[in-house]
DNA sequence: TAACCTTAGTGTAAAAAATACACAATAGGC
DNA sequence: GCCTATTGTGTATTTTTTACACTAAGGTTA
């Protein structure tokens, strides 16, 4: 079947770059090997053709359950990458997605496109297609960013998590160490953060406490005119 | 002429967001009335499909010329827009850029699509074609969170001006008054404005002191892990 | 079972930044 | 020369940020 239009169009995709934790705590990004040309064999960031009447969300979540079976992430937008040159089978604009998942909470599986799919460390990517270094590059900075004035990071941990790997995951993330006491003091005061009745097990050294982000007292708060801003 | 597709494509267009200061300062924004359906004679934000191979801020300033004769400046990209249904004539992706100019600077002329284009002050827009409403309000909300982080307040200037009309823009666009002395301390202490031995002409009051943005200044700044922050 | 290893958990003092606030100086108009 | 309007300036108080070190408690091991 063809599609015929007055006017020449641009291919419309989309991207996602999806950030999670390991168990040696060092940022991940989910990739997929091509199947296909162009790039075959190379690795790529998820992600395919917008289908018609298909929103964008909607079309990068489908992607990213079909080449990785992720799903139930919350999806931000990053940015929209429209150089002619940037795809070899024509002009082709990608709208990029990025998001936050906790390794452990998932089973990657390849799928349609992907000839396999895995974590890769940030610090060791493989060359990657088209302009996808730009974009995870782009991602990171944005991360950086947002993760300074929106509690996401909690996306990247397990429900309940210690305030160490909380701290921790701020460090990985923004490259730059935290004071104990000072974190745990600005965190807890923010009072975001309810305080479980539980603690670590199986560990070779004191217990720590488990917290839980409590989502709702963030909305709340977010009307009163309050910052997050670590 | 026609063109032919294996599988379907959205359209792709870009749509700028164009802010700027009047002499009663007010935050205004860039709009063109359109001589075309849809929405014809509706206020629109000035904006147009992508040609092939032309890379999306090419396109953005490209239609900006066009349709208000507007040059030179700083495009940012806010967002990307594709909800199936927000074009009555099909599925269309729409890339959104945003910008400041000073008004003073510009003779806005309609052309092409635009049957006028003219200046509409933020608080009592028009209701605009498509999403064109929703986008306008991203626009400022990423405004707001930019102007505190980013110095591109100052493009809503003259190259000179005085620190009380930087503050009353800060008021404006952050819609907060801002104390005189604690303004202008924290401004100067910033150390990227260069005083000029030049005062104001023709006030009925004593004579402003006249500041230029130092970019260069604040670009070495920058790598030194400086935050303008205001 | 006692010593050991490792990480959890906690408070205070000093420095820096943000805030609140009022009056003399000066340009042009009358 | 007096009036009006806006500029330009400093200090004291409060709040926030930073720096810093030892005891507590689980599990391991000798």
């Amino acid at each position: 079947m063809v599609h015929i239009y007055d006017y020449p169009r641009p291919a419309v995709t989309v991207d996602c770059v999806v950030f999670g934790l390991d168990q040696t705590h060092y940022l991940q990004v989910l990739l997929i090997q091509r199947r296909l040309p162009p790039f075959k064999g190379q690795w790529a960031l998820p992600g395919g053709f917008v289908r018609p009447n298909e929103a964008l969300e909607e079309a990068a979540r489908r992607e990213l359950q079909e080449e990785t079976d992720v799903t139930g992430l919350c999806l931000e937008q990053l940015q929209t990458y429209g150089q002619p040159d940037r795809d070899p089978r024509g002009h082709t604009v990608t709208v990029a997605f990025y998001a936050l998942g906790n390794l452990w909470d998932y089973h990657i599986k390849a799928a349609t496109d992907a000839k396999e799919a895995r974590w890769w460390p940030m610090k060791h990517l493989p060359e990657l297609a088209f302009d996808h270094g730009l974009i995870v590059q782009d991602a990171i900075s944005t991360l950086r960013i947002t993760i300074r004035h929106k509690p996401i990071g909690f996306e990247l941990l397990p429900t309940k998590f210690t305030l160490t790997q909380l701290q921790r995951l701020y460090e990985i993330v923004l490259a730059r160490p935290f004071d104990k006491r000072n974190f745990r003091k600005k965190l807890l005061k923010l009072d975001i953060l309810i305080s479980l009745d539980e603690k670590e097990t199986n560990v070779p050294h004191r217990a720590a406490q488990l917290y839980q982000f409590d989502r709702t007292k963030y909305m709340e708060r977010q009307k009163t005119g309050f910052n997050f801003d670590l």
